[in-house]
DNA sequence: ATAACGCTTGTTATAATATAACATTATAAT
DNA sequence: ATTATAATGTTATATTATAACAAGCGTTAT
């Protein structure tokens, strides 16, 4: 459950701090207006610090919402086998930790005889306070 | 593994036909340029059919990609339980049909008393072509 | 030391993806 | 027929993401 340390450049580490401290997933363009104040002015600044956080696996990308969290799961290196959970009324975005699934999913196997190296799902539905 | 048959709206019909057509999961603006010669003349038109159509489970979007193609899975109704295998290389994408993996997901129940209504997952990988 | 390298940065411009807003028309339900 | 619902056409704009190029910095090989 603790932060991950890996050495960052001064763009990827204001990006990830940026994230860490926001308690929802945040939107790129978001963070550029976030940290324009500490002198990042144009996208591809925050596009390429994105692009090498989620190469090591200290933040994800929700695709379905183009959106940044980070990562919260110890074990999680490279983003290589992600689930999370998002609730459709408040948002709200859970890394979901669950190593029976992650072995399930790892080892899953069709018939076309592809070999999968990565995975990410994305559970959508209503949270324990939106369900009331 | 047949097409399924709703009623659809005239542009709802040539954007599903397009999708039909083609071989590779197609990019919305991709499609509109295929369909100008039909009288589809701007985005909320392919953007509105595709959204329907989401809906009615007879495609599906490819989040990663930002991508759409059409569902071949016949118990697939309303695109609520999603799975795909992805080739990081030729981009091939096939819809993956798989009972036990559905039911797996279908009732993965986590520890934050959420309530799943849906789920989508992608998988990342070498098809058997590109493998060799 | 200095050249070469990999990596990060800064900057401008533009591409690609998606929606807002509003007027109109077709279809379905009562 | 009247009303409601869904679909269309259109213009403009918002949002997300990348291309392309110049410059700087720290490490390492010679
Ligand atoms: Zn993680
Ligand atoms: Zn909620
Ligand atoms: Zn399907
Ligand atoms: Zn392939």
């Amino acid at each position: 459950m603790k932060h991950k340390q890996v050495n960052l450049s001064k763009n990827q580490q204001i990006v990830l701090e940026t994230i860490r401290k926001a308690k929802k997933p945040l939107k790129a363009y978001s963070i550029l207006s976030s940290v324009k104040k500490k002198g990042i002015n144009a996208p591809p600044q925050v596009y390429r610090a994105l692009e090498k956080l989620v190469e090591l696996g200290v933040i994800h990308k929700i695709e379905s919402k183009n959106a940044f969290v980070d990562c919260k799961n110890s074990e999680c290196e490279t983003s290589k086998a992600t689930a999370f959970s998002i609730c459709k009324k408040c948002q709200k975005i859970t890394e979901i930790m669950n190593s029976k699934l992650s072995t399930y999913l790892t080892n899953f196997q069709d018939n076309t005889g592809m070999k999968y190296e990565k995975y990410n799902l994305e559970f959508y539905g209503l949270c324990k306070r939106c369900k009331l």
